[in-house]
DNA sequence: TTTTATTTTAGAATTATTCTAAAAAACTTG
DNA sequence: CAAGTTTTTTAGAATAATTCTAAAATAAAA
């Protein structure tokens, strides 16, 4: 498959990380991984990543957004921060980490877990288990 | 004011509640603030409040309800707790803590600030404040 | 009591997201 | 490659939480 704006080599790096991952690979998956995945890691609302699909030329509907958001979390590429209940976040970086939260603006910024000390945590209620510990440090100007 | 369903003494307790963080006492908020505070802490959803207005026989509007969550809120009285963008939840409990959160059921369990030991925490990039740092620790059963 | 300011309300509007069912694209097999 | 099967994509409708609007009701002030 080729997809216009991606070099053959780049194009078949996606192709092996979303076959890796259980996905197949589409025109609409490769784009949007290589928006996603090709610089560094990044924070990214559904809305956002329309808008930066369409300026880069490939028409996709919001649905298949939102799909492949989702199969992408699933599929363990992504990662999805709560921080704002109006609208999800989406996470590039998969390593154990925290966040500072910009109400603002809607900006997130990395915390490295290890910029954190969680020396004591209190046990899960009984028949419970902990999925994940998610610390988020809001910030005002 | 009189307000069925409730006694003159609690009626005049949460008056003075709402009066003293600068909210005039309507039915409305006297009522809502009855279910809200009469009992121990708790965490609730504008869905929640308002099933459980109309339980007690309070006819009121949704919009009532957001808004006076919402006032609350602004006013000190609530908080409220970011742990599922699909909907908004709001804690009674005003002391420095953070949650567990069971999302099969969208439980909400608090954890006593002094049961969490932070001792490394970052830097907020220069030019920010801290406002707040929220620890929410996922569970499933 | 009259006036003024604030609240409440029903229902429309908004917004993010999911659903639907049909068309398109991607795999599979002969 | 051709035909058949499965998965994706899509446009648009549907859903759900929340906010907005502008008018009626209520509360405070004079």
């Amino acid at each position: 498959m080729t997809v216009s704006g991606l070099t053959a080599e780049r194009s078949a790096l996606l192709a092996d990380k979303l076959k890796g991952h259980g996905l197949r690979t589409t025109k609409p998956r490769l784009l949007l991984a290589d928006l996603l995945f090709s610089g560094g890691n990044r924070h990214i609302t559904a809305d956002g990543l329309f808008a930066e699909a369409r300026r880069a030329g490939l028409r996709v509907s919001q649905a298949t957004i939102y799909n492949t958001l989702n199969q992408f979390c699933e599929a363990g590429l992504l990662r999805e921060v709560q921080v704002d209940q109006a609208r999800s976040y989406f996470d590039t970086n998969l390593d154990d980490h925290h966040h500072f939260y910009i109400e603002e603006d809607g900006q997130l910024i990395d915390i490295d877990a290890n910029a954190v000390a969680l020396d004591k945590v209190p046990e899960a209620p009984d028949g419970f288990a902990v999925t994940g510990v998610d610390i988020v440090i809001r910030l005002q100007r």
